[in-house]
DNA sequence: CTGACAAATGAATAGGAATGCATAAACGGG
DNA sequence: CCCGTTTATGCATTCCTATTCATTTGTCAG
């Protein structure tokens, strides 16, 4: 039933030109004449010709595909994963394709399984990978593949050595301690860490530090436990702070799952937001704007993040030399920092 | 730098064998013996050498990968996709690569740029096509693409000859008005549509207004505009409620994000859920869980529908007859619904 | 001991495009 | 009119694996 399938020299003998010929001339080397593309180019239209793209990668060792890697924690189901990554995942894809390169989506939460992705199955040129940060192994194994040459690159990596992008977290956690501080509240807790493996947290946590410094206020750390989820992270932060009196007036999550976690805790205590405390976070997560009170946040530009890591990614396969960058991010203002 | 790849055929020199016996040795081929085949491998190990995917490819025709399009309404970015479908796109990820297959996922608004995903351009074996029914151009486009038969399924396909997979909307909808119903609404509207092109909210309305005749009680439906987004038109139909002087106690929404944009309409005009006004979604969406209140919806189970695809998928591509099925569903109860 | 047959392996080729090298055509200057 | 250039094209080879066909080795019955 199939037809044995039009290959280059079909299109050749149709054109009357030999196969080097329409490779080049399909291939866009300017050393063929308009006359003979246009030629050629015609021929392939009547034909319903295509490369055979695994012909072309074999040829050419170049496969036109970046592999992105999401990393999930151990046993996490895909419906669970941080919303964050699947917004960040699909600007990746679409700035990908607007550079005409096809993207290979896994999710890994075991490390083993990505043996044979990259380098040693050729199924990709490099590596895009953003997910939790927080799945050791894995990095550590991203670590041995980056050592050995790999093309990678990597939403808030733990290694500085690392090609990454990163929001630019410094400057949202002071315009998020800025915005708190103009509303007027003053004893403000930033939920997080500033331990240094998770860097966009310690990051966040300077920014905050610094502008309440400035303004003579003093920063202080509700310690989150890396071991638990998110949500629960802010669920027991804001427990924590219960117990101890509430010694604070307004939250800075250091980031929108942990808010909502933590705004899900306000609520079942029966603390009202943001009247009798204010609440941030940070990711621009889509839940917030569905929760009650909608969530304020610091909203990274989702697009040019995807277009930065693939122009990172393409720019090291080339071999130029890469400089690390910051997405910008906005105030994404909503009503849980919105008192009086 | 960069030394020559590795090869079968240094593979077979250093065990002593030929490329033949090393490419039957690796691919499983049960007539080598397992002397030579154990001899094989541990040389490929200590040349750290692997298959050549392209030119395993090439050869057999075969991509080991399964593309999964997404399709956006036209200009939709791609953060403000339905966090359904990517819940979704994480299932699929995740069956394929248990059934080791690779997944290749694009985000797909116009669909020109679809040609050269299959068939002309061999970089899946098949198809995997889930997101809005509402882009009609995509659709006629994969109308042609099933014609002229390429192996494809879809997630809620507009057409019934397509190989589909849907959750059981209509046992979902009986679930969810016998829900209201328990909960003692009566006047319940549907907010979505009865129209049949997209099939999955007829199916939807089919089994509402099946459980509410059963109970005695008319159903009523506010139908959708299509060219809204989707929490418009949930803001739009209790606009329409509100105008018409609330014919209701409870509503039932279509799906998720419809709901949510009714959900923050009626806060805004201060009719208090669910004391006053039940609200029901549909899909499960992560979304739900931290709008105030949480909202009551309908939930596929994610993981067999991501497995149900690549598996119906496969038996395509093995020209096995498939025959259609239903994803199970289950009433995620959470407050919007919870009234007294 | 030999022929028949099965089991295991090797030699050779196909798969389709890209590319280095060779060559033909076109062109211009002397 | 000839030769050195440039421009455009063709020829032959390469990429690396899977597979068909042929061959060798081993086994067993007669």
């Amino acid at each position: 039933m199939r037809q044995q399938r039009v290959t280059s020299f079909d299109v050749a003998a149709r054109a009357g030109v030999s196969q080097s010929t329409v490779s080049r001339a399909l291939t866009g080397d300017p050393v063929v004449s308009e006359a003979t593309r246009s030629r050629v180019v015609e021929a392939a239209r009547e034909l319903n010709y295509h490369v055979d793209e695994n012909a072309a990668r074999l040829r050419t060792g170049k496969t036109g595909t970046l592999a992105v890697v999401v990393i999930c924690r151990p046993g996490e189901l895909r419906k669970d994963v941080n919303p964050f990554y699947y917004s960040l995942l699909g600007s990746i894809c679409a700035a990908a394709s607007a550079k005409d390169f096809e993207t290979l989506v896994s999710f890994q939460d075991v490390p083993e399984s990505l043996w044979g992705l990259y380098e040693e199955q050729r199924k990709a040129d490099g590596l895009i990978i953003i997910g939790s940060t927080a799945n050791r192994e894995a990095w550590d194994y991203f670590r041995s593949l980056h050592d050995s040459g790999a093309h990678l690159v990597c939403w808030g990596s733990p290694y500085d050595d690392f090609d990454w992008i990163r929001s630019d977290n410094h400057a949202g956690a002071r315009l998020a301690t800025n915005h708190l501080i103009e509303r007027g509240y003053k004893r403000i807790v930033y939920i997080g860490t500033e331990h240094s493996p998770q860097r966009q947290f310690k990051e966040r946590w300077d920014g905050f530090a610094e502008r309440m410094r400035a303004a003579g206020l003093e920063p202080k750390l509700a310690e989150i436990d890396e071991r638990l989820s998110r949500e629960e992270q802010g669920r027991e932060a804001v427990q924590a702070l219960a117990g101890a009196g509430w010694p604070c007036d307004a939250l800075f999550a250091a980031c929108d799952e942990i808010a909502l976690g933590a705004l899900e805790e306000l609520r079942h205590l029966g603390k009202h937001v943001p009247q009798e405390i204010g609440l941030i976070g940070f990711d621009g997560n889509r839940a917030g704007a569905h929760s009650s009170p909608p969530l304020t946040s610091i909203e990274p530009d989702f697009e040019s993040a995807g277009d930065m890591l693939v122009e990172k990614l393409l720019g090291l396969i080339a071999g130029e030399p890469q400089d690390q960058q910051r997405v910008a991010v906005r105030l994404l203002e909503r009503e849980s920092t919105r008192r009086g």
